[in-house]
DNA sequence: AACACGTACAACCGCGGCTAT
DNA sequence: AATAGCCGCGGTTGTACGTGT
């Protein structure tokens, strides 16, 4: 339709407010109620838009509103909310009382973001990241802590990290060749997806693993998938250089897009206590960590349909290669 | 002390939903 | 049914303040 901004006129103020203009805007509210916001302003004798006044009440000036740090609870809460919701801060709002959309969404974004960057977890999906460099933090820690327990020499670790770094690479390009799979023909992409990452997960979840035990690089895992089909032993086998020139293909390699399904949840309960470096009491991920009863949301939808699904097979759909991995060279190399 | 850089947060902008005409 | 306008929401920006060099 494209209506013009409602704060066009030419003379309305922007910018900060003065604190003349908020008890200007205050006591109109408090005596009259704020009304239509775009009669508000010339009402209450303020040189703003409607909207500019309607912003500043309910994000900074409203009486009910709790100022000051996010308790640890409030902190769990946003964390388990947006983890469903995701960016709807006025929902979130919703079950926060006394703190402002405008408000929390600061808070997320210049805290709790990169809280879950810095752990190695999508912050938009709330799971682990597997592309190489969101998890490099993780990598350095763990050969830390290696180092600690082993007194091995520095070397030693570099060509350790070296080598799980090519790991994760094989593990990242594997389910960029299975990505088509998941979409191709069959009637339930979502299910089939979550396999794919799943297993995708297990095998850096065991990659990892190995390496913590022995220096292996990787052990296979009994999953009835084609990432088992392949084998993270014949993984081994991909020429580095051909590995590495396929990295920059990689279409959003971090992202995690359905929920694990049920049969699976051991796993991804070890993955989860795992990438997280330590039992954290307030994971927003473990059901049974939350301080606070968390507010009664529906789950997302997604959620139930998984409930349905058996890790044996693919929902009984014919298995076949697509076209598009038949036609890349390193298919051929691995199979 | 001066500067650069990072962080936090208030405020703005534009879009879409809803409602009245 | 089409249009216009209001409101609320989410994304983005601007700026004050803090910290490190």
């Amino acid at each position: 339709m494209g209506r013009p901004p409602c704060c066009d006129e030419n003379g309305l103020k922007k910018g900060p407010w003065t604190s003349e203009e908020d008890q200007k805007l205050v006591k109109y509210i408090q005596k009259h109620g704020h009304g239509s916001w775009r009669a508000l302003p010339k009402l209450a004798g303020i040189n703003r838009c409607g909207k500019s006044c309607r912003l500043r009440w309910t994000n900074y000036l409203r009486p009910d509103i709790k100022r000051g740090k996010f308790s640890q609870d409030e902190e769990q809460t946003i964390l388990n909310l947006h983890a469903v919701l995701g960016n709807k801060w006025s929902a979130i709002a919703g079950h926060l009382p006394g703190r402002t959309d405008n408000e929390i969404k600061n808070f997320w974004n210049t805290h709790l973001k990169k809280k879950l960057i810095q752990m190695g977890f999508d912050p938009m999906t709330h799971r682990p990241r597997t592309d190489i460099f969101s998890s490099l933090p993780h990598l350095i820690a763990l050969a830390n802590l290696k180092e600690l327990v082993d007194h091995h020499s520095w070397e030693e670790q570099a060509v350790r990290l070296q080598a799980e770094a090519i790991q994760m690479a094989r593990v990242q390009y594997l389910q960029y060749l299975l990505q088509p799979l998941a979409s191709n023909g069959t009637t339930n992409n979502n299910l089939n997806s979550s396999f794919m990452d799943m297993d995708s997960t297990i095998s850096l979840l065991n990659s990892l693993s190995s390496m913590k035990d022995n220096f292996a690089l990787s052990s296979p895992h009994q999953l009835d998938t084609p990432t088992q089909a392949l084998g993270t032993s014949t993984l081994q086998s991909v020429p580095d250089s051909i590995l590495f020139s396929h990295l920059p293909q990689l279409e959003n390699p971090c992202t995690y897009q359905t929920p694990l399904n049920k049969d699976n949840m051991v796993q991804a309960n070890e993955f989860t206590a795992f990438s997280q470096g330590e039992n954290s009491p307030n994971s927003p991920w473990l059901a049974s960590s939350s301080s606070t009863p968390s507010p009664s949301v529906a789950p997302p939808a997604e959620t139930n349909s998984i409930d349905a699904c058996s890790t044996s097979s693919y929902g009984g759909a014919p298995f076949a290669w697509p076209d598009l991995l038949l036609e890349d060279p390193l298919f051929h190399e691995l199979s």
